[in-house]
DNA sequence: CTTGACCTATGGGTTACCCAATGGTTTTAC
DNA sequence: GTAAAACCATTGGGTAACCCATAGGTCAAG
């Protein structure tokens, strides 16, 4: 199998197929003559695996750590857990910090509502975006020293 | 006022004071005999906006362009509210996915609570990840087409 | 034997910075 | 007065997971 059928048997790219085998998630002989690399089923599964392993929010590098593992005979399940146990709490702040994003967004454009639009002059840019608050940890003046 | 100087005031590091000069977002001035930057209460005034356009969301290609604008005489208002309004829902969709993430992290760390680690074989990577569903657009088998 | 489809490798782009290295300048302290 | 500390500048590389363009070799079909 070349590049470019493994990767539409899996749904991605030939491109994808070519990052994971540069990265080292694939490792697939080379014709001797013409140098394309060929993958089997077994290339195949893994990169199905792979695109489990993506779905459930493992990077790369991750990914490449867990195959080297099995690679070995290693059971790769314990670090597998605790990466995703770990990982889970910062997807939670990630979705914290944008939802406070969409918030703000969402004040600034109901606050906009009824706000002209107002031509810049020396003191002000854009009074929509200056009607906002600073952030808190900003503006730390002179001679004052947050801790 | 040199980079560290504004930068503390503003509550940044001098790093990201000067990425935002070589963006174009600040045009300090340089002594003439030592090249150093050197900033006014104009360029902290700026640096706040700068930073107060970040917590919405703003990037800084976005934002040089709202800041050549105003610096034109010309309302950046307007598209102010246009970049706004059209962000809001990119980042309510990105908001979906990690959600949508999050749960199939917990579905999973659920589902794996009860199952019993295993050791790689010719078949089996990690069971706990196999025991996932594949995504869905993936496996387009041979002589089928999506469409 | 010539298209057109496919393959290779390399290098650059994406986002908003952070960091290290190298070397010049200023400030501070002795 | 000078040496060390602190600060400044520029350059280049790193981050995540690919995408894309380029240039040039290969292959299958007509």
């Amino acid at each position: 199998m070349k590049v470019s059928e493994i990767a539409r048997q899996a749904g991605v790219t030939a491109e994808t197929v070519r990052h994971y085998t540069r990265e080292g998630l694939l490792t697939p002989e080379r014709h001797p003559e013409n140098g394309y690399q060929l993958f089997d089923q077994r290339d195949l599964e893994r990169l199905r695996f792979i695109q489990r392993a993506r779905t459930l929010g493992f990077g790369v590098a991750e990914i490449r750590d867990i195959l080297e593992h099995a690679d070995q005979g290693d059971s790769p399940c314990p670090m597998v857990r605790d990466l995703l146990a770990s990982r889970l709490p910062q997807i939670r702040a990630r979705i914290a910090e944008l939802e406070a994003l969409a918030t703000r967004m969402e004040q600034a454009l109901d606050a906009w509502a009824d706000m002209p639009d107002g031509t810049p002059d020396g003191h002000s840019l854009c009074r929509l975006i200056e009607s906002f608050p600073e952030p808190l940890n900003a503006g730390v003046d002179a001679g004052e020293e947050t801790q």
